[in-house]
DNA sequence: TATGAATGAGTCTTCATTCAT
DNA sequence: CATGAATGAAGACTCATTCAT
């Protein structure tokens, strides 16, 4: 039995051997496939036990994406360092987080694909998932001062920014039938587009936002 | 036949019962939770019937999704040919396409924020959501015909486009706890920055296209 | 619509069509697939329509299989009336059995092997399954009047027969993974061994009667 | 330690005590009538448990009939060692088998007369059926060296006479309303029979094997 | 005669979770 | 800290059958 050679392992950590367990079911398996009786297979411990480390399924699998995500954060900080312009980290930031999304498509699913999102319902404010985020804010501030971006809300271009990331990252990862232009060009594309859309004046191409804003919410 | 008549009528409206049910179920408690039985308790019939009407859970599915948007589909081609320049209605159609999905979220979710897309794996390309595709590709087709875009790629560029409200749409849609700009002011923000971006010449913002598509698929 | 099609023909006999299609069913895909829509799907009526004709499934599986073998009963009447001596009608009687058996698989399987036996309850004694039997009842007779056979109850003796045909055939039928030896052989292996069986003065093969016969029923 | 101890019993006993219930349920009910939910009724416990025990419906069955069938196994075995003469524990053998089947009829015809044979599919060869008929096939065997039978393939003739013993055996069970000689004295008539068939020299009774071979498989 | 609509009862199975030990 | 045993609730789906028309 692998029991009795876990057994001698040093579980000073089985809640690191658990959500690593989870991950790479999570990666292999996908988000689908992920049970907490396959979780406990693996690290050959009861499902029970589990539940002495996380209050539930919706509390680890959180746990895994923060971990997850933990790692995005950390790789666009240490570019944030590294970069040269502000212009050039946000670009390659953006880069940086498409790749990140479908190098890891089961936890960019579980974290920013979930319909029952934050899983646990943890306000997103202060969670992993939003410290990525804030370092493209930080970048996108960063390209305003540099006079790079007009914008006369760093906050929201930064959203606006990441909307279009998001877009391209859970569009391939989810729209697996539709004919695409290749994946690197098509990323370019919209990150380019959209780095090119916020350096030029704005208000040129859209001069009237006034009117326009009469036909929100006219569904149902 | 007055009763064949009605038995026909009959067996539509019972269809349509067990359609609107459905969807009012997907936007009330969301995708996980639709199951045959709840559905069936809905319309008070037992869930056998139900498959009366639709093969399995996947055709039901598939079709309450069909539904919402053929309707969307419809919109944008109304849309088509009302608005008046080409530049007028990409916008417009994108700003649509964005208020449907914030407006039926669950539909949404199911039909292009599903992992395992399409539900029934029916190929996107043919499928009810690659005809409001199709709609956003002509109006792109015809904002370059008039000069009013650039790019070296129609079909690419209503890809990145589609990415951007895509993008903003599910964000919205799935990160309910982010401090998100007020909406319309954020989606008009994305939606005018995509196009900005493509209607400058692009290669301004972006003169070293090369030397950066080095960089592709650095993970893992 | 085949519907209209069917509709023109002639449906005195809508009986006979879903006695030949419950039988075609049987016959290609096996006892377990029978089902009254299926039944019914094939003859382009509604399942309801079957019970007009058959009070439940068990009554039109009876007649389903009551027509199978009474095509083997007038083969083995045809039999006795051509074949030359008892004793050669008696094998070729008990070869047909078995030929016909795993001609007829399916059907054999539901008259023959069914737990449930005889589906509707109805007597064995007078049913068609019994025709068969009494054709081989009678051919037994005649080789005992003949002097072929010595046998001191010529129906128990028929029975015996009876049980070895049927114990090659349903194991034929139902143990296929079975090393059989090649099914012809083993036919006539069985069927010679008990006719040589009946030939020989049984007596001393087996001198002592009384004493085994009181371990009867030891078990349970 | 007392306590795994007692688990360790108590664990055991349950998985008895749903074997118990699934044979009791097969014997008293038939095997269409098995159901996890029934069985689960039986014992006072809810489905789920069942699974804990066994992986699903098909281990279950087929460990009752195991258990079975280890019994006639067993029973054959332990005959084999006790009896007197090679023919003597031949015949002895067949009429326990035909016993045994009528004492256990629903577990007789979940392994034997099942179309679907061995529940899961295991080939037979090495499956507990099988286990029985090798110890027949040994006696058989033991009968050719002591000159008691003459054949000229031990094999066949071990499954002529299990064709012979099955065949009984299946009718009795399955053919209830048939007017058959009383059990015992039939079910020693047809073992007689075969064995005497054997006895004889078997060219006597039927000299001309070659002409008759010529009509096998005259059917479709 | 024929049927469309409907259903109740049932099938196996899976999951997250708890509780006594 | 760890677990074996157990479960309630639910999942999709299928079937033979009936009833009003």
């Amino acid at each position: 039995m692998g029991t009795s050679e876990r057994r001698t392992r040093h579980r000073a950590s089985l809640r690191r051997e658990i959500l690593d367990a989870a991950s790479r079911l999570f990666v292999e398996e996908g988000y689908q496939r992920v049970t907490m009786r396959r979780i406990a297979e693996r690290i050959e411990y009861s499902p029970t036990t589990i539940y002495l480390h996380f209050k539930d399924k919706n509390e680890l699998l959180s746990a895994v994406c923060e971990e997850t995500f933990s790692q995005l954060a950390a790789r666009l900080e240490r570019l944030q360092r590294t970069s040269g312009t502000p212009l050039g980290y946000l670009r390659e930031g953006l880069r940086t987080y498409v790749d990140f999304g479908l190098a890891h498509p089961n936890q960019y699913i579980v974290t920013f694909m979930n319909p029952s999102q934050g899983l646990g319902g943890a306000p997103f404010e202060h969670s992993i998932g939003s410290r990525a985020f804030d370092t493209l804010r930080q970048g996108v501030r960063a390209c305003v001062e540099n006079g790079d971006i007009q914008t006369p809300d760093a906050d929201m271009t930064a959203q606006a920014l990441w909307a279009a990331v998001h877009g391209v990252t859970s569009l391939l990862i989810s729209t697996r039938g539709f004919p695409f232009a290749p994946q690197p060009v098509l990323i370019d594309h919209v990150i380019d587009t959209a780095l090119a859309g916020l350096k030029a004046p704005a208000a040129s191409a859209r001069p009237t936002v006034q009117p326009q804003s009469k036909e929100w919410n006219h569904f149902e």
